[in-house]
DNA sequence: CATGAATGAGTATTCATTCAT
DNA sequence: CATGAATGAATACTCATTCAT
């Protein structure tokens, strides 16, 4: 793709990332809809057009696997949601704004959402992975906690709040995935106008 | 071997079933903490304190044993949140009996919740399985038309409202289970309050 | 067999114990004629006569597999060898005692003894397997130092008149498994004598 | 690609060789300490500083490469041993040359003499390989009757008198391989001279 | 009825070999 | 010629299920 500056050097960048890129793709896909233990080797390799054999030269194991997807996808929502980071001012724009991030990327990636939600708890991740979910946690908490002291959202624990907001965004998204339909802009406004309400002191 | 002297006391017939019912039990924490693919039919044995045949007498299959378990609960939950069923003339006065109902089965059955959670949308559950669930989404949905038709909802598309609830919930919960500590009484009621705000008009 | 004076008793203790030594002594033929790397579990369990799965309820591997064999030789070979240990008065009959009883046992057992010498510093073997390796040799090591300081053997070092000597033993032995037929006492006989006066002062 | 220029040099057509040995003297170690089956194809590849793909421009198969490997291990053990045979006079004389000539390359190529011995009689030999090897045993069964007819040495059946000389060797090798520290010329005497001890009549 | 030893189909993983560069 | 990424057949090992006791 957008390689026109490099058009004379043959792809010799590419090899092997190609590969490694499909193998991730088809995981998350395997994942999501049977499992981690759901899911074999071999069908992986077969959704990703590889060997079998191939997915070893880019990951220790399917446990390894999972891990770098996880991560790789919680990285991605990460940068999604949060870059460009600039709190507004009140707690509304704030909520507004991640909601829309969220929601985009959502849209954009319903796989890798439901993957995150999936997987969340799961006992074959490893510590990095953990961390990496547990920093996420405690930025948004700092965040409520601060908007809480101003009076903006109502004094309940930060992590009930949370857990309501992320628990119906969450449930919004499966049925959507559920019924393979995308949701529509309107309806995305409508569940955050409902969900402000639901925190707004 | 014996039952010639026992021939006549029909009560020898609930023995199997206290093992029937061990077994159950003892599959609902197993799949709530590793998944289905996760268990194995041994691990269920031994929790269950039964041999590994012994499963086999009672379920035709692992799979048929997840799908009588998912049924089982559905049941549970569904008895439990709309017994004596006798909707209340407000929408704010129905909401809160609901969320009441759900939260005191979810807390003094937290695993079943949580199952009936995870296995939703799973490829293994069978079609009645897969029809009990059906029929409770139906229920939820035309109460909620009906108020929305009262201007008592907001005017949003029935699904994503009871999407946003029920997630919200589940959220709630699975934090709770998360954290190994439940809910107390206020809390849960702040939770309702909260979500009430998200979907009344 | 031989358990007429339990015959009242089904063999209960023996269940599983028929194949456990199956399998182990499938291994043993297999091993020593593919090398522990050339012989599948598989191959194993068909010579056994038994599921490849059923291998596993007795040996945690492959590799605990070999190792228990070893021991279990090796612990065979010393019981024949050195049962009865009174160490006669002269080396001469010392030697002689032990060629014999080591001869006996090759030949009771050609496959123990080529298993033995095979697997001698194969890198599978665990820390037990090497050290009861280890103390069998320091046995032979001071009586070999004893026999020296009475002036009946020749003075060389330890290490090199008991390389000779096994080292001959078990090259007798290969030669007539290799061969497929077993040696003659007599044959055994001059064997023993010739290494007698290899080693004598 | 550049070879246009260079095509006048015949001596390029060596490079090719040194690759050849490299790969063959990275084996023979490999073989050596792990077994045909436990070392793998890359590992040889690596230690030879070749591509794996390199291999097979020189070798049809791993099989194909132990198999030149013990011929042209086998071949330098005869060439060593046996060149300039002018069978002295005397057994004595003879046996101690031989000996001497043996220990002079079991000294120098260790790996090449417990690699021949390891792979003796390996499933993996093919004709050629294994008749190279009776050819020599031939030759020695010749000499060592011949001896015996002139009564210089012991009357046993000529394939014990050789196993015992030939076993014994080997145990002395692997002894000091095992050790990892080199006999001294004086130990090769000693030995020498307990084995004519041995088998003279 | 209950058991758990036995099974073998199925899974993750390795490795000899090929082939595009 | 040389390479090493890619492959898939083969291997160690697991586990749902059966069945003799």
């Amino acid at each position: 793709m957008a390689n026109a500056t490099t058009s004379n050097r043959p792809s010799l960048r590419h090899i092997g990332g190609d590969k490694r890129e499909a193998i991730m793709s088809a995981a998350l896909d395997l994942f999501v809809d049977r499992g981690f233990f759901g899911t074999t080797v071999p069908e992986i390799a077969e959704k990703a057009n590889v060997g079998a054999g191939t997915i070893y030269r880019y990951f220790d194991s399917k446990e390894a696997l999972v891990n770098e997807l996880y991560r790789q996808e919680k990285q991605r929502f990460a940068t999604n949601v949060i870059e460009n980071w600039t709190p507004p001012s009140g707690a509304r724009e704030l909520f507004r704004t991640l909601w829309s991030k969220m929601a985009k990327f959502a849209t954009q990636h319903p796989k890798s959402f439901v993957f995150l939600e999936l997987h969340h708890h799961a006992r074959y991740l490893d510590k990095a992975s953990i961390e990496l979910e547990q920093r996420m946690l405690a930025l948004f908490t700092g965040t409520v906690i601060a908007a809480q002291a101003r009076r903006e959202l109502k004094d309940a624990p930060p992590r009930l709040l949370m857990a309501l907001v992320m628990g119906a965004f969450v449930g919004v998204v499966r049925n959507c995935v559920e019924m393979s339909e995308p949701l529509t802009a309107a309806d995305w406004q409508t569940a955050e106008q409902c969900m402000w309400e639901a925190i707004r002191a």
